[in-house]
DNA sequence: GATTGACTTAAAGTCCACTTTAAGTTGTAA
DNA sequence: TTACAACTTAAAGTGGACTTTAAGTCAATC
Protein backbone atom coordinates (compact mmCIF):
# COMPACT_ATOMS: atom_id res chain seq x y z
CA UNK A 1 0.00 0.00 0.00
CA UNK A 2 1.31 3.13 -0.85
CA UNK A 3 1.26 5.99 1.71
CA UNK A 4 0.66 8.56 -0.55
CA UNK A 5 -2.41 8.98 -2.69
CA UNK A 6 -1.20 9.48 -5.99
CA UNK A 7 -3.25 12.67 -7.61
CA UNK A 8 -3.61 12.04 -11.40
CA UNK A 9 -2.03 13.94 -14.02
CA UNK A 10 -3.25 15.08 -17.48
CA UNK A 11 -1.56 16.08 -20.49
CA UNK A 12 -3.07 18.80 -22.20
CA UNK A 13 -4.55 16.58 -24.71
CA UNK A 14 -6.35 14.54 -21.88
CA UNK A 15 -7.15 18.36 -19.95
CA UNK A 16 -8.89 19.61 -22.99
CA UNK A 17 -10.89 16.75 -23.45
CA UNK A 18 -12.19 16.14 -19.89
CA UNK A 19 -12.65 20.70 -19.90
CA UNK A 20 -14.36 20.85 -23.38
CA UNK A 21 -11.63 22.99 -24.75
CA UNK A 22 -9.38 22.60 -27.38
CA UNK A 23 -5.58 22.32 -26.48
CA UNK A 24 -4.69 25.45 -28.14
CA UNK A 25 -7.32 27.47 -26.41
CA UNK A 26 -5.67 25.51 -22.98
CA UNK A 27 -2.49 26.88 -24.29
CA UNK A 28 -3.83 30.72 -24.88
CA UNK A 29 -5.57 30.99 -21.41
CA UNK A 30 -2.66 30.00 -19.87
CA UNK A 31 -0.81 33.04 -22.03
CA UNK A 32 -3.66 34.78 -20.87
CA UNK A 33 -2.60 34.10 -17.34
CA UNK A 34 -5.84 32.22 -16.55
CA UNK A 35 -4.35 29.28 -15.58
CA UNK A 36 -0.80 27.49 -14.61
CA UNK A 37 0.08 24.34 -16.17
CA UNK A 38 2.70 22.47 -14.62
CA UNK A 39 5.83 20.69 -16.46
CA UNK A 40 7.12 17.72 -16.89
CA UNK A 41 11.33 17.65 -16.86
CA UNK A 42 10.87 17.45 -20.47
CA UNK A 43 8.93 20.38 -20.80
CA UNK A 44 5.41 19.30 -21.15
CA UNK A 45 2.44 20.51 -19.47
CA UNK A 46 0.48 18.32 -16.97
CA UNK A 47 -3.03 19.28 -15.57
CA UNK A 48 -4.35 17.82 -12.07
CA UNK A 49 -8.27 17.72 -10.72
CA UNK A 50 -7.66 20.71 -9.06
CA UNK A 51 -7.03 22.48 -12.15
CA UNK A 52 -10.03 20.55 -14.05
CA UNK A 53 -11.79 22.44 -11.31
CA UNK A 54 -10.37 25.99 -11.65
CA UNK A 55 -11.32 26.11 -15.24
CA UNK A 56 -14.71 24.70 -14.77
CA UNK A 57 -15.32 28.15 -12.30
CA UNK A 58 -13.63 29.97 -14.98
CA UNK A 59 -15.80 29.37 -17.56
CA UNK A 60 -18.89 29.68 -15.59
CA UNK A 61 -17.30 33.30 -14.77
CA UNK A 62 -16.74 33.54 -18.32
CA UNK A 63 -20.18 32.12 -19.69
CA UNK A 64 -22.03 35.44 -17.44
CA UNK A 65 -20.22 37.54 -19.66
CA UNK A 66 -16.68 38.14 -18.27
CA UNK A 67 -14.24 39.01 -20.33
CA UNK A 68 -10.47 37.67 -20.59
CA UNK A 69 -8.85 40.19 -19.10
CA UNK A 70 -11.79 40.64 -16.63
CA UNK A 71 -10.80 37.04 -15.64
CA UNK A 72 -7.18 37.57 -15.65
CA UNK A 73 -8.10 40.59 -13.07
CA UNK A 74 -9.44 38.26 -10.71
CA UNK A 75 -6.65 35.99 -10.95
CA UNK A 76 -4.46 39.03 -10.32
CA UNK A 77 -6.28 39.29 -7.51
CA UNK A 78 -6.90 35.64 -6.22
CA UNK A 79 -2.81 35.38 -6.57
CA UNK A 80 -2.27 38.20 -4.20
CA UNK A 81 -4.52 36.43 -1.49
CA UNK A 82 -7.57 37.53 1.22
CA UNK A 83 -6.63 40.87 0.86
CA UNK A 84 -8.40 41.25 -2.70
CA UNK A 85 -11.26 39.58 -1.66
CA UNK A 86 -13.12 43.26 -1.74
CA UNK A 87 -11.97 43.50 -4.88
CA UNK A 88 -12.99 40.32 -6.47
CA UNK A 89 -16.00 40.50 -4.91
CA UNK A 90 -16.82 44.21 -6.11
CA UNK A 91 -15.83 42.50 -9.59
CA UNK A 92 -18.02 39.82 -9.09
CA UNK A 93 -21.32 42.06 -7.86
CA UNK A 94 -20.51 44.57 -10.82
CA UNK A 95 -20.59 41.30 -13.62
CA UNK A 96 -23.82 39.98 -11.55
CA UNK A 97 -25.24 43.29 -12.02
CA UNK A 98 -24.65 43.66 -16.04
CA UNK A 99 -25.38 40.19 -16.61
CA UNK A 100 -28.94 40.25 -14.60
CA UNK A 101 -29.65 43.39 -17.00
CA UNK A 102 -28.68 41.95 -19.76
CA UNK A 103 -30.86 38.77 -18.71
CA UNK A 104 -33.90 40.56 -18.22
CA UNK A 105 -33.38 42.28 -22.11
CA UNK A 106 -32.72 38.81 -23.57
CA UNK A 107 -36.06 37.44 -21.87
CA UNK A 108 -37.75 40.21 -23.59
CA UNK A 109 -36.49 39.29 -27.01
CA UNK A 110 -37.60 35.97 -26.23
CA UNK A 111 -41.13 36.72 -25.88
CA UNK A 112 -41.68 38.69 -28.94
CA UNK A 113 -39.89 35.72 -30.70
CA UNK A 114 -42.35 33.79 -28.85
CA UNK A 115 -45.13 35.90 -29.99
CA UNK A 116 -43.71 35.98 -33.31
CA UNK A 117 -43.94 32.35 -33.70
CA UNK A 118 -47.69 32.28 -32.53
CA UNK A 119 -48.72 34.49 -35.02
CA UNK A 120 -47.03 32.42 -37.76
CA UNK A 121 -49.10 29.81 -35.94
CA UNK A 122 -52.05 31.05 -36.20
CA UNK A 123 -51.70 32.71 -39.38
CA UNK A 124 -50.67 29.21 -41.01
CA UNK A 125 -54.01 27.90 -38.86
CA UNK A 126 -56.07 30.62 -41.20
CA UNK A 127 -57.57 31.79 -37.44
CA UNK A 128 -56.61 35.07 -38.30
CA UNK A 129 -57.83 35.43 -41.81
CA UNK A 130 -54.43 36.20 -42.42
CA UNK A 131 -54.89 39.57 -41.94
CA UNK A 132 -53.82 40.86 -38.46
CA UNK A 133 -50.70 43.06 -38.37
CA UNK A 134 -48.06 41.20 -35.91
CA UNK A 135 -47.94 45.08 -34.19
CA UNK A 136 -52.30 44.57 -33.51
CA UNK A 137 -51.24 40.94 -32.13
CA UNK A 138 -48.37 42.10 -29.68
CA UNK A 139 -50.42 45.13 -28.62
CA UNK A 140 -53.04 42.51 -27.86
CA UNK A 141 -51.14 40.54 -25.83
CA UNK A 142 -49.68 43.23 -23.65
CA UNK A 143 -45.84 43.33 -25.62
CA UNK A 144 -45.55 46.54 -27.12
CA UNK A 145 -42.13 47.56 -29.21
CA UNK B 1 -56.67 70.29 -44.26
CA UNK B 2 -54.72 68.29 -46.29
CA UNK B 3 -57.19 65.14 -47.39
CA UNK B 4 -54.48 62.58 -46.54
CA UNK B 5 -51.91 62.46 -43.53
CA UNK B 6 -48.42 62.69 -44.47
CA UNK B 7 -45.98 60.42 -42.82
CA UNK B 8 -43.23 61.61 -41.54
CA UNK B 9 -39.83 60.87 -42.82
CA UNK B 10 -36.30 60.83 -40.89
CA UNK B 11 -33.22 61.30 -42.21
CA UNK B 12 -30.86 58.60 -42.03
CA UNK B 13 -29.10 60.70 -38.57
CA UNK B 14 -33.03 60.96 -37.42
CA UNK B 15 -33.89 57.38 -37.85
CA UNK B 16 -30.32 56.01 -36.33
CA UNK B 17 -31.20 58.31 -33.32
CA UNK B 18 -34.51 56.94 -32.95
CA UNK B 19 -33.80 53.14 -33.19
CA UNK B 20 -30.27 53.46 -31.08
CA UNK B 21 -27.91 52.60 -33.68
CA UNK B 22 -25.47 54.75 -35.86
CA UNK B 23 -25.39 55.85 -38.98
CA UNK B 24 -22.99 53.28 -40.21
CA UNK B 25 -24.73 50.65 -38.76
CA UNK B 26 -28.16 51.41 -40.83
CA UNK B 27 -26.28 51.60 -43.85
CA UNK B 28 -24.31 48.54 -43.17
CA UNK B 29 -27.52 46.70 -42.62
CA UNK B 30 -29.07 47.81 -45.41
CA UNK B 31 -26.28 47.17 -47.73
CA UNK B 32 -26.54 43.46 -45.81
CA UNK B 33 -30.15 43.41 -47.26
CA UNK B 34 -31.86 43.56 -43.61
CA UNK B 35 -33.62 46.88 -44.99
CA UNK B 36 -34.20 48.50 -47.56
CA UNK B 37 -34.34 52.93 -47.49
CA UNK B 38 -36.31 54.73 -49.61
CA UNK B 39 -34.24 57.80 -51.03
CA UNK B 40 -35.33 61.88 -52.10
CA UNK B 41 -34.35 62.80 -55.58
CA UNK B 42 -30.77 63.82 -54.61
CA UNK B 43 -29.99 61.01 -53.84
CA UNK B 44 -30.72 60.86 -49.90
CA UNK B 45 -31.62 58.26 -47.64
CA UNK B 46 -34.91 58.66 -45.95
CA UNK B 47 -36.81 56.35 -43.81
CA UNK B 48 -40.67 56.26 -42.39
CA UNK B 49 -42.19 55.29 -39.19
CA UNK B 50 -42.95 51.52 -40.64
CA UNK B 51 -39.00 51.27 -41.29
CA UNK B 52 -38.70 51.94 -37.28
CA UNK B 53 -40.82 49.10 -36.45
CA UNK B 54 -39.06 46.68 -38.71
CA UNK B 55 -35.82 47.65 -37.50
CA UNK B 56 -36.67 46.99 -34.16
CA UNK B 57 -38.26 43.78 -34.63
CA UNK B 58 -34.86 43.12 -36.58
CA UNK B 59 -33.23 44.44 -33.30
CA UNK B 60 -35.65 41.92 -31.02
CA UNK B 61 -34.81 38.86 -33.27
CA UNK B 62 -31.38 39.69 -33.10
CA UNK B 63 -31.01 39.90 -29.37
CA UNK B 64 -32.41 36.29 -29.62
CA UNK B 65 -28.90 35.36 -31.69
CA UNK B 66 -29.92 35.42 -35.07
CA UNK B 67 -26.84 36.19 -37.61
CA UNK B 68 -26.89 38.83 -39.72
CA UNK B 69 -27.01 35.99 -42.60
CA UNK B 70 -29.64 34.46 -40.49
CA UNK B 71 -31.97 37.53 -40.46
CA UNK B 72 -30.91 38.05 -43.99
CA UNK B 73 -32.48 34.73 -44.76
CA UNK B 74 -35.72 35.35 -42.65
CA UNK B 75 -35.54 38.89 -44.54
CA UNK B 76 -35.15 37.08 -48.43
CA UNK B 77 -38.38 34.41 -47.66
CA UNK B 78 -40.42 38.02 -46.29
CA UNK B 79 -39.90 39.34 -49.52
CA UNK B 80 -41.08 36.11 -51.33
CA UNK B 81 -44.60 36.35 -49.85
CA UNK B 82 -46.84 34.26 -47.72
CA UNK B 83 -45.73 30.77 -49.41
CA UNK B 84 -42.62 31.15 -47.25
CA UNK B 85 -43.91 31.38 -43.84
CA UNK B 86 -43.66 27.67 -42.69
CA UNK B 87 -39.57 28.64 -44.09
CA UNK B 88 -39.74 31.47 -41.76
CA UNK B 89 -41.71 30.03 -38.86
CA UNK B 90 -38.88 27.11 -38.93
CA UNK B 91 -36.29 29.33 -38.86
CA UNK B 92 -37.54 31.16 -35.98
CA UNK B 93 -38.23 27.79 -34.12
CA UNK B 94 -34.95 26.53 -34.88
CA UNK B 95 -33.94 30.22 -33.01
CA UNK B 96 -35.78 29.50 -29.85
CA UNK B 97 -34.71 26.44 -29.43
CA UNK B 98 -30.76 27.37 -29.58
CA UNK B 99 -31.74 30.30 -27.61
CA UNK B 100 -33.76 28.64 -24.46
CA UNK B 101 -31.03 26.24 -24.53
CA UNK B 102 -28.37 28.88 -23.72
CA UNK B 103 -30.83 30.55 -21.50
CA UNK B 104 -30.95 27.60 -19.19
CA UNK B 105 -27.12 27.34 -19.77
CA UNK B 106 -26.31 31.28 -18.80
CA UNK B 107 -29.07 30.75 -15.97
CA UNK B 108 -26.57 28.22 -14.40
CA UNK B 109 -23.66 30.24 -14.65
CA UNK B 110 -25.24 32.83 -13.12
CA UNK B 111 -25.85 30.80 -10.20
CA UNK B 112 -22.68 29.79 -9.50
CA UNK B 113 -21.66 33.15 -9.90
CA UNK B 114 -24.22 34.19 -7.06
CA UNK B 115 -23.38 31.49 -5.07
CA UNK B 116 -19.42 32.49 -4.74
CA UNK B 117 -20.27 36.12 -4.01
CA UNK B 118 -22.38 34.49 -1.36
CA UNK B 119 -19.39 32.46 -0.96
CA UNK B 120 -16.86 35.93 -0.42
CA UNK B 121 -19.65 37.20 1.57
CA UNK B 122 -19.82 34.70 4.15
CA UNK B 123 -15.50 34.91 4.09
CA UNK B 124 -15.80 38.32 4.71
CA UNK B 125 -18.13 38.11 7.59
CA UNK B 126 -15.73 35.76 9.16
CA UNK B 127 -18.65 33.21 9.11
CA UNK B 128 -16.92 30.24 7.46
CA UNK B 129 -13.65 30.97 9.45
CA UNK B 130 -12.35 31.68 6.47
CA UNK B 131 -11.59 27.80 6.03
CA UNK B 132 -14.51 26.15 3.52
CA UNK B 133 -13.64 25.39 0.16
CA UNK B 134 -15.89 26.66 -2.23
CA UNK B 135 -16.78 23.47 -3.77
CA UNK B 136 -17.58 22.26 0.16
CA UNK B 137 -20.35 25.21 -0.07
CA UNK B 138 -21.62 24.44 -3.69
CA UNK B 139 -21.76 21.35 -2.62
CA UNK B 140 -23.94 21.99 0.64
CA UNK B 141 -26.73 24.00 -1.61
CA UNK B 142 -26.92 21.41 -4.10
CA UNK B 143 -24.90 23.42 -6.85
CA UNK B 144 -22.26 20.66 -7.92
CA UNK B 145 -20.46 21.76 -10.73
C1' DG C 1 14.96 1.86 -36.28
C1' DA C 2 11.39 4.03 -38.62
C1' DT C 3 6.90 5.75 -38.39
C1' DT C 4 3.16 7.94 -36.03
C1' DG C 5 0.83 10.85 -32.95
C1' DA C 6 1.10 14.15 -29.31
C1' DC C 7 3.50 17.55 -27.78
C1' DT C 8 6.47 22.32 -28.06
C1' DT C 9 6.85 27.52 -29.69
C1' DA C 10 5.85 31.94 -32.15
C1' DA C 11 3.35 34.11 -35.34
C1' DA C 12 -0.15 34.72 -38.57
C1' DG C 13 -4.96 34.03 -39.83
C1' DT C 14 -10.13 33.88 -39.06
C1' DC C 15 -14.79 35.35 -37.98
C1' DC C 16 -18.33 38.57 -37.01
C1' DA C 17 -20.36 42.83 -36.67
C1' DC C 18 -19.46 46.71 -36.95
C1' DT C 19 -16.47 51.31 -37.11
C1' DT C 20 -13.46 54.40 -39.16
C1' DT C 21 -11.36 56.73 -42.90
C1' DA C 22 -11.09 59.27 -47.07
C1' DA C 23 -12.80 61.93 -50.51
C1' DG C 24 -16.49 64.16 -52.16
C1' DT C 25 -21.61 66.40 -52.42
C1' DT C 26 -25.55 68.93 -50.60
C1' DG C 27 -28.67 71.88 -47.53
C1' DT C 28 -29.18 75.38 -44.26
C1' DA C 29 -27.87 79.33 -41.29
C1' DA C 30 -25.18 83.61 -40.47
C1' DT D 1 -21.25 83.50 -49.89
C1' DT D 2 -18.99 81.25 -46.89
C1' DA D 3 -18.97 78.09 -43.43
C1' DC D 4 -20.44 73.90 -41.53
C1' DA D 5 -23.10 69.97 -40.43
C1' DA D 6 -25.05 66.06 -42.53
C1' DC D 7 -25.12 63.34 -46.07
C1' DT D 8 -22.88 60.08 -50.05
C1' DT D 9 -19.60 55.96 -51.49
C1' DA D 10 -15.99 52.31 -51.23
C1' DA D 11 -12.60 50.42 -48.76
C1' DA D 12 -9.80 49.62 -44.92
C1' DG D 13 -9.45 48.97 -39.93
C1' DT D 14 -10.89 47.15 -35.19
C1' DG D 15 -11.60 43.94 -31.13
C1' DG D 16 -12.14 39.78 -28.91
C1' DA D 17 -11.39 35.12 -28.62
C1' DC D 18 -9.71 31.99 -30.38
C1' DT D 19 -7.69 28.83 -34.55
C1' DT D 20 -4.38 27.60 -37.75
C1' DT D 21 0.13 27.19 -39.54
C1' DA D 22 4.95 26.17 -39.55
C1' DA D 23 8.80 24.10 -37.91
C1' DG D 24 10.51 21.30 -34.77
C1' DT D 25 10.97 17.70 -30.40
C1' DC D 26 9.75 13.56 -28.09
C1' DA D 27 7.59 8.90 -26.75
C1' DA D 28 5.64 4.78 -27.91
C1' DT D 29 4.54 1.16 -31.24
C1' DC D 30 5.52 -1.98 -35.33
Amino acid sequence: MPAIKIEPSYSIGEFADLVHLSAPTIRYYESQGLLKARRTTNGRRYFTTADIKWVKFLLHLKGTGMSISDLKQYVTWRAMGDGTIPNRLALLEKTQADFTKKYREVQHHLEILTDKINWYRQKEAGKTAGREPFADYLEKLGHEE
